[in-house]
DNA sequence: CCGCTGATTCGATGTCCGTCGATATATCGA
DNA sequence: TCGATATATCGACGGACATCGAATCAGCGG
């Protein structure tokens, strides 16, 4: 099987100003809704806040999967968070490990100050 | 035609410690995720910009309502958001006039900051 | 009272998405 | 090499949702 690097995880989008500095573009709204996307589901925001509220904002899976779906639909929620760009992930050993991008986050939280 | 004041729109929840905090209840998590989920869509992200964007963080539909999709839809959307708490309305003659939520922008902000 | 404009509600339709069981892939130890 | 454990992918199903046109409601001016 030969690895394709196609369709790579992460846009690394430069998001945002504020959203009180100016409407957004189709584009611009396009790549943040897919943000605020990922996070608009309850589960997958459970598993978000188990994985930020471990040390070092990262968690093996076999911690957090306890959220009362099965574990495909685990697997299935964590690579939406992925592929939004708020996670990465990293295999070590059997288990893999995912983590939170800082930027990604912050740029959200960024996008919903209200100070002008 | 009686009024039935049942469901009334933004629940004014106490919504929330940042998400580094400790993991969020399922209630929490229900609550917080309808917000996200009021976000996640491009159009609706877009008006939500153009009344955050307006003078005094308000604007009448009129004003906003060129986004690409037909005036129901517009309707629907900001009744969308007017439901998850990021939006008021008020009448003001024949237009009406939504309004900014600060308090809920600035939960979720809130909620998306690393700082530890 | 009537018609006009602004805005919401209604019903229908097509698509997206969360969920599952079954299966596949990956790593480790015996 | 084989089995066990951890994670991911696949295919299917059911419910949720964005969208529209049509109809309805709400003010305003004549």
């Amino acid at each position: 099987m030969v690895e394709l690097p196609v369709l790579q995880d992460a846009p690394a989008a430069p998001c945002c100003p504020p959203i009180t500095a100016g409407e957004l573009s189709v584009a611009d709204a396009e790549r943040t809704a897919a943000m605020f996307k990922a996070l608009s589901d309850p589960v997958r925001l459970r598993l978000f806040s188990k994985i930020a509220s471990h040390p070092g904002g990262e968690a093996c899976v076999c911690d957090i999967q306890d959220v009362g779906v099965s574990q495909p639909t685990v697997s299935h929620h964590l690579k939406k968070l992925r592929e939004a760009g708020l996670l990465t992930s990293e295999r070590r050993g059997t288990w893999v490990y995912y983590t939170v991008a800082p930027s990604a986050v912050a740029g959200m939280s960024a996008m919903l100050d209200l100070r002008s």
